[in-house]
RNA sequence: GGAGGGGUGCCCGAGUGGUUAAAGGGGACGGACUGUAAAUCCGUUGGCUCAGCCUACGUUGGUUCGAAUCCAACCCCCUCCA
């Protein structure tokens, strides 16, 4: 394996792609699913269980890790990659998210985010090139630009002002990300909301920069998913074929098989996590809420055809008991069923765009979660 | 035997005359969750022929226009002393 990046993009199935991002520390499969650890862990998860599920990738938090424990304090003991024991890839996204998700602590303007720690109160600065170091410090394979994720709705002002300010963040990025280790990336992110004319703006000024992959984002933030769809479409015909693209925080097993046939090669989502940690499995047959009073005398598997043992062995009545008990192992084993479901599913899909199947893979797929679980297996 | 404290909705518990179907927890039931301030958050939680009525604060009886709240008796429970 050389020790550059690069995206081989190997068969196309419609608009859906097959491919492997070729990184030093490892290949990642696409379309590919990205468990993400937000504070240098995926919650309830040992980094074993989630390679064991199948994920060639994880995430990480720019913003979360430089307050705590602190960039510097991560590279002192040898980078991220150690810190946490996963030594394969991982993406770090810049904060981009918490300039929305922390709205209320923070200001922007065109030189930097300030934010009031969450934490502690004390002020902290993160300024496009700032985001760039820390991940250079965690020694993160891709980095992400500093963007500004901007909530929908909101006003045409405010999303191309966004979006602006975002490019203009990616220029001072890149320039910031010059001199990388080889086989270190470094992604832009597609901004504009809901409108479509900002969004092919956005991605063609991207491509004029140069990144080795574009991300999209700005979706799932509140827009209907036909909404999200949409902006998929026109943003990745213009996007170049042989480099991945991302599109970032999303999301459903429905969202992610319909933006892979829009031409997605990754993901990310906390949601097969933290809705595990809320008692939600995601199976074949959709999800299932493990709260509800109706499992508690189920003695069936989740799935029984499940490779995963978990999915298939502990029965809905134990783990209905476990999350009513607020166990520890609930979250344990839903994040470990629910993850690995997740890249069940991306390993279904790629199988699928090899085979040239992946239309009739997602017409079934989509036939089983609309099926539900409920008398599967009576 | 003596002295004191207490019995409130599924549970704990606030409430000392009207604005109390009764604060607040818990539990139960349901929902939400999409680049993680999330093992979090939000509803509902006596019944009915439901903008009204009925039944409810240990039991029974009283005082009062009006009682979970005041009085009496009774039944339970707890603490201390003998």
């Amino acid at each position: 394996m050389s020790d550059a990046f690069s995206f081989n993009l190997i068969a196309t199935d419609l608009g859906a792609r097959l491919g492997e991002i070729a990184t030093p520390r490892g290949v990642v499969r696409t379309p590919a699913f990205m468990p993400v650890g937000t504070q240098a862990t995926i919650k309830a998860l040992h980094p074993e269980e989630v390679r064991a599920a199948g994920a060639d990738i994880v995430l990480a938090n720019t913003y979360h890790l430089m307050l705590r424990p602190g960039a510097e304090r991560i590279e002192r003991l040898g980078g991220l990659h150690r810190f946490m024991n996963w030594p394969r890839p991982i993406l770090t996204d810049s904060g981009g998210f918490q300039v929305m998700s922390l709205s209320a602590l923070r200001k922007v303007d065109n030189n930097a985010v300030t934010f009031r720690s969450h934490l502690d109160g004390t002020m902290f600065e993160l300024t496009p090139e700032r985001a760039v170091e820390i991940q250079r410090l965690l020694d993160s394979d891709i980095a992400m630009q500093l963007d500004e994720c901007v909530k929908l709705p909101a006003t045409p002002v405010e999303i191309e002002r966004a979006m602006r300010l975002s490019l203009a963040w990616a220029e001072r990025s890149k320039r910031a990300f010059e001199g990388a280790p080889v086989g270190r990336a470094l992604f832009g992110i597609v901004q504009g909301g809901d409108n479509p004319n900002l969004r092919v703006e956005s991605a063609r000024a991207l491509i004029d920069i140069g990144f080795p992959g574009y991300a999209v984002g700005g979706l799932a933030v509140g827009e209907p998913q036909a909404v999200m769809l949409a902006m998929i479409g026109e943003v990745a015909p213009v996007l170049p074929q042989d480099r991945p693209r991302y599109l970032m925080g999303v999301g459903t097993p429905d969202d992610i098989i319909e933006a892979v046939a829009r031409g997605i090669d990754m993901f990310d989502c906390v949601m097969p996590t933290r809705n595990g940690r809320h008692g939600v499995a995601f199976t074949r047959h959709g999800p299932i809420n493990l709260k509800n009073a109706r499992h508690a005398d189920d003695p069936r598997p989740l799935d029984e055809q499940s490779a995963y043992s978990a999915a298939s062995t502990y029965s809905r009545a134990y783990l209905h008991h476990l999350v009513k008990a607020n166990e520890i192992l609930a979250s344990m084993l839903l994040s470990a069923i629910n993850v690995a479901y997740y890249q069940e599913l991306m390993d279904g899909i790629r199988t699928a765009i090899k085979a040239g199947q992946f239309s009739r893979f997602m017409a079934e797929t989509k036939e089983g979660w609309s099926r539900g679980d409920i008398g599967l297996y009576a």
